[in-house]
DNA sequence: TTTAGTTTGGGAGCCAACTCCCATAGTAGG
DNA sequence: CCTACTATGGGAGTTGGCTCCCAAACTAAA
């Protein structure tokens, strides 16, 4: 009969699969350029759907609250490639090593020539300046936490609820949001730096 | 004529100054309560306004948005306590010797026993299970971290865009709206602890 | 080309946020 | 008690988020 009501269920890695990604991804790039244009309020769904030469019931097909529209998917957020550049590092470095080595692999490699790293990094520059986007991606910030978390024991040989495992993923993880923050208020945004100068830190500590 | 038209721009401190602050803390103590028990979304301002036995207008009239609900004033944010004991620290003493202090005399000053502190935390332990809430509430947190580093700065004799104190100022920051954020998420929230975590973590360095 | 499956358009409609406005109840000060 | 002045009630109305639904356009396979 149907192996599908909604362009969401479809079965994987099928050409239609292609197209409603395609599309979704359109509707949202539309939308969160006309969120930094005029604001997340003062741009209605309609707009948006205008934007994207689709009918509002379409946009709402896609997305079933316009604040779904401003939640990223994963590969936004830059994290996964971090993950895998950390995992990658042979397993007798110390955590804080591994870290800042896996910190200079994953930049080297996304960085600056690679064409869907630009734009990555103009949406992300884009994803910055809008409050209601950052607010509503903080819930899958505390899932990745916690995945680091574990990521840290692991190679430190201890458990996940280890004070100090918490502890460093808390000031790696608030350090890195505080410096989104602090870009989104007016500050020029240079993440990666900040990643280094953090872990930096972290090995070195203080001389205050 | 007239003072004023509207509840917000009385002058200060008359009769019904005092009046228009309770109702307005009424009304925002009763939408809390409801948005932690049904949810944001789920509660009509409507409902907000019956609990606190008002009139939806008289309501709007107090928070021209429903957003606006959640927007805390900044003695709920406990930041003003632990500025006041950093200041007044010894100025002999480093910027994390003063953090260390300052940490421990604002949380023995506020501490258990003070009946407005126990409300405090009630409000705060509700505030962190409503993402809406200290997600409304990020925009502040920017401006309390310049603040903090021009603090750090004064007492360090340095300048305000310090690399090391920005680091400095992030991390302590970001951890604590981590916890906040894993509170949040379900954890247990014992703020003082993780907060005087993090600062002995700051001074001695990690093992890892 | 035909057929079956899928996406899209667009209208009708619900609900809640939000605005405006004026009459009414309540309070402070003389 | 009387008089300003202020807070409140509540209705009428606008807007936009969101749902439902069905016919039409489209696309991939047979």
């Amino acid at each position: 009969m149907v192996t599908s009501e909604l362009p969401g269920g479809g079965s994987p890695e099928g050409p239609w699969e292609r197209k409603r990604a395609r599309t979704k991804q359109a509707i949202q790039r539309h939308a969160l350029r006309l969120f930094g244009e005029q604001g997340y309020h003062a741009t209605t769904v309609e707009q948006v759907a205008a934007a994207a030469d689709l009918a509002p019931s379409t946009v709402f097909r896609y997305f079933p609250t316009k604040h779904d529209l401003v939640v990223l998917d994963d590969d936004l957020l830059m994290i996964r490639p971090f993950i895998e550049a950390f995992r990658a590092q042979p397993p007798e470095l110390g955590v804080l090593a591994a870290l800042h080595n896996a910190v200079r692999t994953a930049f080297d490699e996304t960085g600056a020539s690679r064409p869907e790293h630009m734009e990555i990094q103009d949406r992300a520059r884009l994803v910055v300046t809008i409050p209601e986007v950052w607010a509503a991606n903080m819930g899958s910030l505390a899932s990745s936490m916690s995945g680091m978390a574990e990521l840290f024991a692991e190679r430190a040989g201890r458990d996940a609820g280890d004070p100090e495992i918490l502890s460093l993923t808390r000031m790696l993880c608030g350090a890195m949001t505080m410096a989104w923050l602090a870009a989104g208020s007016g500050a020029a945004l240079d993440l990666p730096a900040v990643l280094e100068d953090t872990v930096a830190r972290l090995r070195t500590g203080f001389s205050l």
